[in-house]
RNA sequence: GUGAGCGUAGCUCAGUUGGAAGAGCGCCGGACUGUGGAUCCGGUGGUCGGGGGUUCAAGUCCCCUCGCUCACCCCA
């Protein structure tokens, strides 16, 4: 006779109250920062047919090797309750068809399943806030997933620092492996047994363990930086002084490597002190090739994922906040070379609160308009060269026409007087 | 689980007695070299759910199968 336990299964438990009001205030604020930059709520389903996992994350992912909770449905089938967000949210993009939309950004909230050893901040359902960015191939995609990530942070007051990488592409890539496999080979036997498998899997993933004897190898193997192909190098280039020209600090680690076969050219962690070591509060970056792999049509995409119980570990929790954007708007640009412009005023827009979407495909003038309109903006902000000499940008009311020009300093008191009116 | 109906482009659908896969919307571009919605023009987009069969020829007929929808059953 089994004896029922009043008791949650291992790895999971109840959140009581008052901790339900401060997990929904939490997710309110997040659900609040992904909309300042114009991303949607989606919502998938829970379970997935195993394959979406099993293609898509890898097999050199411990993910999929061994924490998956997958089980044969009665029709035989194959399901799994999600270890991730990225890969439905993928899934979801092919199924409906949204290569029709110029881009795509969406934001998601749930919980996520992995039968690990639970340890603190670590559970076997979890609770995940993410974004993903569909349609954007250069680097400024990559720069909003990491500028949205840091607004998090700041937001909560998380200290910590961002840890970031470019890890090379299909071309280059196999390259690095190579060498790198080579390097480590010489080294071999002293390399304790257990690890031996996973780095046959994927020699990358040599980097992830967390073992002194493995760590005091790390400095005599090659890096990645140095095997970069010339589109990769120009992709990180790009990324770099967008950061730097937006002030975002961050921590190159060239050993950085994250646990999803997925990811391509740029990924990134987020640090947060006082979660013990090498605990990521989030991460993410680039994955250009998953969406072909599925046989769907080839888009780029980046994004993260953030733990929402690591967060609360590590978090102050904002006083005063708003739940809702106090206006909408999008910035465009008359060409190209204004882009990081746009993306610079909107992201100070987005300091007052105020949701400021940006195109960043970097296409004409009047597509962006289009979008716009599409989108349902009530005001468009305009930059070109007139403005951006005089330091000011261009209001544009799309239901009336009117535009006028303003100085940038003072565009979001403006747009405040007016969306208040 | 039982029964019925429906599967054709991203969406909504048309497709005649079996005879060259279409329309509208969407998306991209042009007319309009810094301006959306209107109009016109061009372009993109399809394993006709999948497999098998009949036939000179199948989106169309037959068989199997998968999926979806609705009703019933059950249920939050």
């Amino acid at each position: 006779m089994i004896t029922v336990q009043m008791k949650t299964p291992k790895g999971m438990r109840d959140i009581l109250p008052p901790d339900g009001e401060l997990w929904r205030k939490t997710e309110n604020i997040l659900a609040l920062i992904a909309r300042l930059y114009g991303y949607r709520e989606i919502r998938t389903p829970i379970l997935e047919y195993s394959f979406l996992f099993r293609k898509g994350l890898g097999d050199s992912s411990d993910v999929v090797e061994k924490e998956m909770y997958e089980f044969e449905d009665k029709d035989g089938s194959y399901l799994t309750l999600r270890p991730e967000g990225t890969a439905p949210v993928v899934r979801s993009y092919i199924e409906h068809g949204m290569k029709s939309f110029p881009w795509v950004r969406v934001f998601y909230i749930g919980p996520m399943f992995r039968r690990e050893k639970p340890q603190k901040g670590r559970y076997r359902q979890f609770h995940q806030f993410g974004i993903e960015l569909f349609g954007v191939s250069g680097p400024h995609g990559d720069a909003e997933a990491m500028v949205m990530l840091y607004r998090v942070m700041k937001m909560f007051g998380v200290s910590g620092y961002m840890s970031y990488n470019n890890i090379g592409c299909p071309v280059c890539r196999p390259k690095y492996i190579e060498a790198l496999r080579k390097e480590i080979e010489r080294y071999w036997d002293d390399i304790p047994e257990q690890y031996h498998e996973k780095i046959n899997r994927n020699p990358m993933r040599f980097f992830d363990i967390k073992d002194e004897k493995v760590a005091v190898l790390f400095d005599k193997m090659p890096t990645i930086e140095e095997f970069l192909c010339d589109e990769c190098q120009t992709h990180k280039q790009g990324l770099e002084t967008l950061l730097a020209k937006l002030g975002m600090p961050y921590e190159k680690n060239i050993r950085l490597v994250r646990g999803f076969d997925y990811y391509t050219r740029t990924v990134f962690e987020y640090i947060g002190e006082g979660l013990g070591a090498k605990s990521a509060v989030a991460g993410g970056g680039r994955y250009d090739y998953l969406m072909e792999s599925y046989g769907g049509p080839s888009v780029p995409g980046v994004g993260f994922g953030l733990g929402i119980e690591r967060l609360l570990m590590v978090a102050k929790m904002p006083e005063r906040i708003v739940y809702e954007p106090y206006a909408e708007v999008m910035v465009v640009y008359t060409k190209k070379d204004f882009m990081d412009n746009a993306f610079i005023l909107a992201e100070s827009l987005r300091d007052r609160f105020i949701a400021a979407e940006v195109d960043l495909r970097g296409t004409s003038l009047k597509s962006q308009m289009k979008a716009a309109s599409k989108r349902g903006y009530k005001y468009v902000l305009i930059l070109g060269d007139d403005e951006v000499e005089k330091g000011m940008v261009t209001l544009r009311d799309m239901n009336t026409g009117q535009q006028e020009m303003y100085k940038q300093m003072e565009i979001a008191d403006i747009i405040l007087e007016r969306g208040s009116s």
